[in-house]
DNA sequence: TTAGGGTTAG
């Protein structure tokens, strides 16, 4: 029946075998089954997965004229999804708001989708809004909206502020799960307090969490970091022994730890044994060990291998290029990274803020200024300028400590609706807030769901 | 049966 077939549409679609998937589709129609919502749904965030944007709204197109079938809220989920994923945020807020005129309410996986495309946006701010309106509407924030906060408190480099908060969450009938630890194990190492990270892990494994690989490779990552490779490989190997499998990811975290090390006859034999033991290799792996090989001077293998690659679909791509050209910039091979860029060109691999920083600091080193400055320009056409300061951003400092003060004391008072009004207030100021303010606002909407828990209870 | 949080490269 349907619901066979939508399984089958599933599976070949993470495996990324969309025309199969398609032909599927089209064999229920030939059997005079109806493929439905679901169906399509899973066809649309396979092709946005796989095809890029352009074919996921050609299919979102035939589901309505072909299908006859109208999106749903899952169906409005996967575009406000792929948007953030795309950096697209304010497609993303367009969605949402197409989302309402077509009668379907935003939820809580509407909102966790926005208020993650915000954090990785950096815009923190709109993410806090998001929060705001999503208690509003009585929606909940869940532990997927917990994580998603946490993770970026833990790039920013404030490990122990999140931590404070899971403590609150958890005070708070809030149950922490295993992307809750895996993200504050990243924080702590980042954060480089890898004592503390172990004890978390340690009070995981307390609380009954079984680890898998999803908080298995944060800890080997970090490890790795410290520069202790060979504890992260003990690491993997007590998930082989748990008759766990380690993944690309975790493979990838081991080849770039010998990597960065400069151990790249390691990184080749663990690379080379994994390889036997079913590991696939992926563009993430080749970057790494192209890289590795670059590190340690090796430029000529790195070349052979580049070469070898680069006749093949999908085996490289900017960062593969980049990687070359930053390293024969390097050693002062400019006309031979010009060819690569050239190259690139051609195969239509947009250059992005590296490649020119690459170009740009060569042709100074040469001292030829003239057309360093020239690709400085290209650079800022990227859009993705080397960070200079915004200087409407540049605004007396002491507004930022007295609207941090203000917000912080009106937390503690409990008054989180005044609180969010100066917060929305500093925002369109462009007061920056220091980050304990977020903390004390997070807190206020960890308590506001308390509330409604109650409420709930009542009722 | 479909959608959200985490982990990998420059």
């Amino acid at each position: 029946d349907v619901w066979t077939y939508n399984t089958l549409v599933k599976g070949l679609c993470d495996e990324g075998k969309i025309d199969e998937a398609i032909r599927v589709r089209d064999e229920m129609e030939s059997l005079k089954l109806i493929p439905d919502v679901v169906t399509y749904n899973t066809l649309i965030d396979g092709c946005f997965k796989w095809r890029g944007s352009t074919e996921g709204f050609r299919l979102l197109e035939e589901m309505k004229s072909r299908g006859g079938v109208e999106p749903n809220a899952v169906t409005h989920n996967i575009m406000v999804k792929w948007f953030g994923k795309e950096g697209k945020i304010n497609e993303a807020s367009d969605a949402v708001v197409k989302m309402v005129e077509s009668g379907v309410s935003p939820d809580c996986f509407t909102y966790n989708t926005m208020i993650n495309g915000f954090c990785k946006a950096g815009k923190l701010g709109e993410a806090f809004r998001m929060m705001d309106e999503m208690a509003r509407k009585g929606l909940k924030p869940d532990i997927c909206t917990l994580n998603t906060m946490l993770h970026t408190l833990c790039m920013e480099k404030k490990p122990e502020e999140a931590y404070e908060l899971t403590v609150k969450a958890r005070k708070r009938g809030y149950i922490l799960d295993e992307v809750t630890y895996g993200t504050l194990i990243m924080g702590y190492f980042k954060g480089k307090q890898e004592d503390k990270a172990l004890k978390l892990w340690e009070e995981m494994k307390k609380r009954g969490i079984v680890p898998s690989v999803v908080s298995y490779n944060p800890l080997i990552r970090g490890l790795c970091l410290s520069g202790k490779t060979d504890q992260a490989v003990d690491k993997l190997n007590e998930l082989l022994e748990k008759g766990l499998v380690p993944d690309e990811v975790s493979c990838n975290i081991i080849i770039h730890g010998y990597c960065w090390e400069g151990m790249v006859d390691k990184a080749f034999q663990f690379h080379n044994k994994m390889v036997g033991n079913s590991f696939k290799p992926d563009i993430f792996t080749r970057n790494i060990l192209l890289r590795g090989l670059c590190r340690v001077d090796m430029l000529e293998k790195a070349f052979k291998l580049f070469n070898s690659w680069i006749s093949k679909q999908n085996s490289v791509d900017v960062v593969t290029y980049n990687t070359m050209i930053s390293y024969l910039c390097k050693e002062g091979r400019l006309d031979e990274a010009f060819d690569l860029m050239t190259d690139m060109e051609v195969k239509k691999f947009e250059p992005d803020q590296y490649t020119y920083n690459a170009i740009v600091r060569a042709l100074t080193h040469a001292g030829r200024t003239e057309e360093a400055e020239k690709f400085m320009s290209k650079l800022s056409e990227t859009g993705q300028a080397v960070k200079t300061h915004d200087t409407s951003q540049e605004l007396d400092a002491s507004s930022d400590i007295m609207y941090s003060q203000q917000i912080s004391d009106l937390c503690t008072q409990g008054k989180y609706k005044e609180a969010m009004k100066l917060f929305q207030e500093s925002e369109q100021k462009g007061v920056s807030l220091n980050k304990y303010t977020y903390i004390k606002l997070m807190d206020g909407f960890l308590k506001r769901r308390k509330s409604i828990s109650k409420v709930d209870h009542a009722n």
